[in-house]
DNA sequence: AACGAATTCTACGCTCCGTAGAATTCATTT
DNA sequence: AAATGAATTCTACGGAGCGTAGAATTCGTT
Protein backbone atom coordinates (compact mmCIF):
# COMPACT_ATOMS: atom_id res chain seq x y z
CA UNK A 1 0.00 0.00 0.00
CA UNK A 2 0.97 3.44 0.32
CA UNK A 3 0.49 7.18 -0.10
CA UNK A 4 0.61 7.41 -3.73
CA UNK A 5 -2.92 9.12 -4.18
CA UNK A 6 -1.30 12.64 -2.00
CA UNK A 7 -1.64 13.16 -5.62
CA UNK A 8 -5.11 14.81 -6.04
CA UNK A 9 -8.71 15.22 -4.79
CA UNK A 10 -11.22 12.89 -2.91
CA UNK A 11 -11.66 9.49 -4.62
CA UNK A 12 -13.78 6.57 -4.66
CA UNK A 13 -12.34 2.76 -3.69
CA UNK A 14 -12.79 2.00 -7.38
CA UNK A 15 -11.05 5.20 -8.47
CA UNK A 16 -8.38 4.83 -6.47
CA UNK A 17 -7.97 0.59 -7.81
CA UNK A 18 -7.86 1.91 -11.02
CA UNK A 19 -4.94 4.21 -10.58
CA UNK A 20 -3.19 1.47 -8.56
CA UNK A 21 -3.24 -0.29 -11.53
CA UNK A 22 -2.91 1.57 -13.96
CA UNK A 23 0.67 1.87 -15.43
CA UNK A 24 2.29 4.13 -13.48
CA UNK A 25 0.55 3.17 -10.11
CA UNK A 26 2.36 1.37 -7.56
CA UNK A 27 3.16 -2.04 -8.99
CA UNK A 28 0.55 -2.44 -12.20
CA UNK A 29 -1.22 -4.98 -10.13
CA UNK A 30 -4.44 -5.68 -9.99
CA UNK A 31 -5.78 -5.37 -6.83
CA UNK A 32 -9.21 -6.52 -5.08
CA UNK A 33 -11.40 -3.58 -4.49
CA UNK A 34 -12.12 -4.72 -0.87
CA UNK A 35 -8.46 -5.17 -0.41
CA UNK A 36 -8.14 -0.91 -1.65
CA UNK A 37 -11.09 -0.30 0.88
CA UNK A 38 -9.49 -2.47 4.05
CA UNK A 39 -6.40 -0.39 3.47
CA UNK A 40 -8.60 2.88 3.41
CA UNK A 41 -10.53 1.63 6.44
CA UNK A 42 -7.15 1.27 8.04
CA UNK A 43 -5.53 4.46 7.13
CA UNK A 44 -8.92 6.12 8.06
CA UNK A 45 -8.71 4.54 11.61
CA UNK A 46 -5.14 5.68 12.11
CA UNK A 47 -6.01 9.05 10.89
CA UNK A 48 -4.29 9.62 7.65
CA UNK A 49 -7.32 9.24 5.69
CA UNK A 50 -10.93 11.25 5.83
CA UNK A 51 -14.23 9.81 4.57
CA UNK A 52 -17.16 11.33 3.20
CA UNK A 53 -20.11 8.50 4.26
CA UNK A 54 -22.59 10.39 3.47
CA UNK A 55 -22.49 9.82 -0.50
CA UNK A 56 -22.73 6.78 -1.40
CA UNK A 57 -19.60 5.61 -3.17
CA UNK A 58 -17.58 7.30 -0.14
CA UNK A 59 -15.25 9.86 -0.88
CA UNK A 60 -11.72 9.37 0.75
CA UNK A 61 -9.11 12.00 0.90
CA UNK A 62 -5.76 12.08 2.67
CA UNK A 63 -5.94 14.55 6.08
CA UNK A 64 -2.52 15.40 5.59
CA UNK A 65 -0.13 15.80 2.33
CA UNK A 66 3.04 13.19 1.81
CA UNK A 67 5.19 15.95 3.15
CA UNK A 68 2.96 16.66 5.98
CA UNK A 69 2.95 13.04 7.14
CA UNK A 70 7.01 13.55 6.82
CA UNK A 71 7.58 16.26 8.59
CA UNK A 72 5.53 14.10 11.30
CA UNK A 73 7.32 11.11 11.15
CA UNK A 74 10.67 13.11 11.93
CA UNK A 75 8.97 14.81 14.86
CA UNK A 76 8.00 11.66 16.22
CA UNK A 77 11.56 10.71 15.97
CA UNK A 78 12.88 13.52 16.85
CA UNK A 79 10.55 13.24 20.58
CA UNK A 80 12.30 10.36 21.58
CA UNK A 81 15.44 11.90 22.30
CA UNK A 82 16.96 14.16 24.88
CA UNK A 83 19.55 16.13 23.74
CA UNK A 84 17.07 17.00 20.16
CA UNK A 85 20.08 20.24 19.53
CA UNK A 86 22.65 17.06 19.25
CA UNK A 87 20.11 15.80 16.57
CA UNK A 88 19.35 18.59 14.70
CA UNK A 89 23.01 19.48 14.52
CA UNK A 90 24.06 15.95 13.46
CA UNK A 91 20.67 16.50 10.62
CA UNK A 92 22.09 19.57 9.25
CA UNK A 93 25.34 17.73 9.04
CA UNK A 94 23.77 15.69 6.58
CA UNK A 95 22.04 17.67 4.13
CA UNK A 96 24.03 18.57 0.91
CA UNK A 97 25.10 22.29 -0.07
CA UNK A 98 22.08 23.83 -1.76
CA UNK A 99 19.57 22.15 1.35
CA UNK A 100 21.35 24.04 3.60
CA UNK A 101 21.31 27.12 1.70
CA UNK A 102 17.61 26.68 1.59
CA UNK A 103 17.01 26.22 4.91
CA UNK A 104 19.29 29.38 5.57
CA UNK A 105 16.73 31.50 3.70
CA UNK A 106 14.25 30.08 5.20
CA UNK A 107 15.42 30.24 8.87
CA UNK A 108 15.57 34.07 8.15
CA UNK A 109 12.59 34.52 6.29
CA UNK A 110 9.52 35.91 8.27
CA UNK A 111 9.03 34.16 11.79
CA UNK A 112 5.12 33.73 10.68
CA UNK A 113 3.50 31.68 13.85
CA UNK B 1 13.14 -3.29 24.75
CA UNK B 2 14.47 0.30 23.97
CA UNK B 3 17.83 2.15 23.76
CA UNK B 4 18.23 2.54 27.28
CA UNK B 5 22.27 1.83 27.69
CA UNK B 6 22.72 4.62 24.89
CA UNK B 7 24.29 5.40 28.47
CA UNK B 8 27.83 4.52 28.78
CA UNK B 9 30.58 1.53 27.74
CA UNK B 10 30.13 -1.97 26.55
CA UNK B 11 28.16 -4.04 29.02
CA UNK B 12 27.47 -8.18 29.52
CA UNK B 13 23.77 -9.27 29.19
CA UNK B 14 24.08 -9.32 33.25
CA UNK B 15 24.69 -6.53 33.46
CA UNK B 16 22.44 -5.00 30.90
CA UNK B 17 19.44 -6.73 32.41
CA UNK B 18 20.36 -5.75 35.71
CA UNK B 19 20.40 -2.47 34.94
CA UNK B 20 17.46 -2.55 33.32
CA UNK B 21 15.65 -4.32 36.43
CA UNK B 22 17.39 -1.50 38.75
CA UNK B 23 14.83 1.43 39.66
CA UNK B 24 15.38 3.84 36.94
CA UNK B 25 15.22 1.21 35.00
CA UNK B 26 12.87 0.96 31.12
CA UNK B 27 9.80 -0.59 33.68
CA UNK B 28 11.54 -2.22 36.69
CA UNK B 29 10.74 -5.53 35.53
CA UNK B 30 12.77 -8.53 36.33
CA UNK B 31 13.62 -9.86 32.69
CA UNK B 32 15.01 -13.43 32.01
CA UNK B 33 18.67 -12.70 31.06
CA UNK B 34 17.78 -15.08 27.82
CA UNK B 35 15.62 -12.12 27.13
CA UNK B 36 17.94 -10.24 27.00
CA UNK B 37 20.42 -11.73 25.24
CA UNK B 38 17.47 -12.39 22.50
CA UNK B 39 17.27 -8.89 21.83
CA UNK B 40 20.78 -8.06 21.69
CA UNK B 41 21.03 -10.89 19.12
CA UNK B 42 18.42 -8.97 17.21
CA UNK B 43 19.77 -5.81 17.72
CA UNK B 44 22.93 -7.06 16.29
CA UNK B 45 21.50 -8.51 13.07
CA UNK B 46 19.92 -5.04 12.89
CA UNK B 47 23.42 -3.64 12.49
CA UNK B 48 22.53 -1.46 15.92
CA UNK B 49 24.58 -3.33 18.34
CA UNK B 50 28.42 -4.87 17.92
CA UNK B 51 29.27 -7.61 20.58
CA UNK B 52 33.39 -8.77 21.51
CA UNK B 53 32.65 -12.22 20.56
CA UNK B 54 36.45 -13.15 21.91
CA UNK B 55 35.67 -12.86 25.37
CA UNK B 56 33.49 -15.25 27.18
CA UNK B 57 30.72 -13.22 28.55
CA UNK B 58 30.33 -10.97 25.31
CA UNK B 59 29.99 -7.65 25.52
CA UNK B 60 27.62 -5.30 23.71
CA UNK B 61 27.50 -2.08 22.93
CA UNK B 62 25.72 0.02 20.55
CA UNK B 63 26.97 0.91 16.75
CA UNK B 64 25.35 4.24 16.78
CA UNK B 65 24.45 6.71 19.85
CA UNK B 66 21.06 7.68 20.51
CA UNK B 67 21.28 11.12 17.89
CA UNK B 68 22.62 8.98 15.42
CA UNK B 69 20.17 6.66 15.29
CA UNK B 70 17.75 9.26 15.20
CA UNK B 71 19.17 11.21 12.77
CA UNK B 72 19.23 8.09 10.24
CA UNK B 73 15.00 7.77 11.32
CA UNK B 74 14.60 11.39 10.16
CA UNK B 75 16.67 10.65 6.90
CA UNK B 76 14.68 7.68 6.12
CA UNK B 77 11.60 9.73 6.40
CA UNK B 78 12.82 12.27 4.16
CA UNK B 79 14.08 9.91 1.82
CA UNK B 80 10.72 8.77 0.75
CA UNK B 81 9.54 11.79 -0.15
CA UNK B 82 9.84 13.48 -3.74
CA UNK B 83 10.41 17.42 -2.63
CA UNK B 84 12.67 17.05 0.48
CA UNK B 85 12.88 21.08 0.49
CA UNK B 86 9.16 21.49 0.91
CA UNK B 87 9.44 18.77 4.03
CA UNK B 88 12.41 20.27 5.28
CA UNK B 89 10.54 24.01 5.27
CA UNK B 90 7.30 22.75 7.12
CA UNK B 91 10.45 21.09 9.83
CA UNK B 92 11.81 23.65 10.56
CA UNK B 93 8.86 25.50 10.61
CA UNK B 94 7.64 23.79 13.44
CA UNK B 95 10.82 23.79 16.01
CA UNK B 96 11.06 26.51 18.81
CA UNK B 97 13.24 29.64 18.17
CA UNK B 98 15.73 28.50 20.36
CA UNK B 99 16.15 25.58 18.33
CA UNK B 100 15.88 27.72 14.80
CA UNK B 101 18.59 29.80 16.36
CA UNK B 102 20.39 27.20 17.03
CA UNK B 103 19.76 25.83 13.57
CA UNK B 104 20.98 29.34 12.12
CA UNK B 105 24.08 29.17 14.31
CA UNK B 106 25.22 25.23 13.12
CA UNK B 107 24.48 26.53 9.13
CA UNK B 108 26.90 29.54 9.07
CA UNK B 109 28.86 27.38 11.22
CA UNK B 110 32.09 26.18 8.88
CA UNK B 111 30.77 23.78 6.11
CA UNK B 112 33.11 21.09 7.89
CA UNK B 113 32.75 17.90 5.78
C1' DA C 1 35.30 -35.17 33.98
C1' DA C 2 31.92 -32.33 36.06
C1' DC C 3 29.78 -28.04 37.02
C1' DG C 4 27.82 -23.81 36.19
C1' DA C 5 27.47 -19.71 33.65
C1' DA C 6 26.73 -17.87 28.98
C1' DT C 7 24.96 -18.38 24.57
C1' DT C 8 22.09 -20.28 20.99
C1' DC C 9 17.70 -22.45 19.46
C1' DT C 10 13.13 -22.65 19.36
C1' DA C 11 8.76 -20.90 20.31
C1' DC C 12 4.49 -18.50 21.67
C1' DG C 13 1.56 -14.48 21.71
C1' DC C 14 0.66 -9.95 19.97
C1' DT C 15 0.29 -6.32 16.59
C1' DC C 16 0.63 -4.49 11.99
C1' DC C 17 0.36 -4.96 7.00
C1' DG C 18 -1.03 -6.85 2.41
C1' DT C 19 -4.41 -9.28 0.48
C1' DA C 20 -9.03 -10.71 -0.41
C1' DG C 21 -13.41 -13.76 -0.07
C1' DA C 22 -18.01 -13.81 2.24
C1' DA C 23 -21.72 -11.41 4.03
C1' DT C 24 -24.31 -7.42 4.43
C1' DT C 25 -26.07 -2.92 3.32
C1' DC C 26 -28.22 0.25 0.31
C1' DA C 27 -29.70 2.92 -3.72
C1' DT C 28 -31.83 2.31 -7.96
C1' DT C 29 -34.55 -0.05 -11.46
C1' DT C 30 -38.41 -2.47 -12.85
C1' DA D 1 -42.16 -3.53 -3.16
C1' DA D 2 -39.06 -6.96 -4.72
C1' DA D 3 -35.03 -7.58 -7.20
C1' DT D 4 -30.51 -6.41 -8.72
C1' DG D 5 -25.99 -4.90 -8.55
C1' DA D 6 -22.58 -2.03 -6.61
C1' DA D 7 -20.35 -0.55 -2.27
C1' DT D 8 -19.11 -1.40 2.28
C1' DT D 9 -18.22 -4.19 6.30
C1' DC D 10 -16.65 -8.56 8.44
C1' DT D 11 -13.64 -12.01 8.83
C1' DA D 12 -9.43 -14.19 7.83
C1' DC D 13 -4.90 -15.86 6.46
C1' DG D 14 0.08 -15.52 5.88
C1' DG D 15 4.12 -12.96 6.93
C1' DA D 16 7.15 -9.87 9.54
C1' DG D 17 8.75 -7.78 13.76
C1' DC D 18 8.92 -7.51 18.76
C1' DG D 19 8.69 -8.87 23.72
C1' DT D 20 9.30 -12.66 26.31
C1' DA D 21 11.44 -16.81 27.86
C1' DG D 22 12.23 -22.08 28.38
C1' DA D 23 15.24 -25.85 26.53
C1' DA D 24 19.41 -27.23 24.72
C1' DT D 25 24.06 -26.50 23.83
C1' DT D 26 28.59 -24.59 24.36
C1' DC D 27 32.60 -23.52 26.92
C1' DG D 28 35.73 -22.04 30.55
C1' DT D 29 36.93 -23.35 35.05
C1' DT D 30 37.31 -26.34 38.98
Amino acid sequence: MDFLWDADSPLTANELRDLLAAPGGVDGRELAVTTVLTVLARLEKKGLVARERDIRPHRYSSVTSREEHTVSLMNEALGTVMDREAVLARFIGGISAEEAQALRQLLDTPRNA
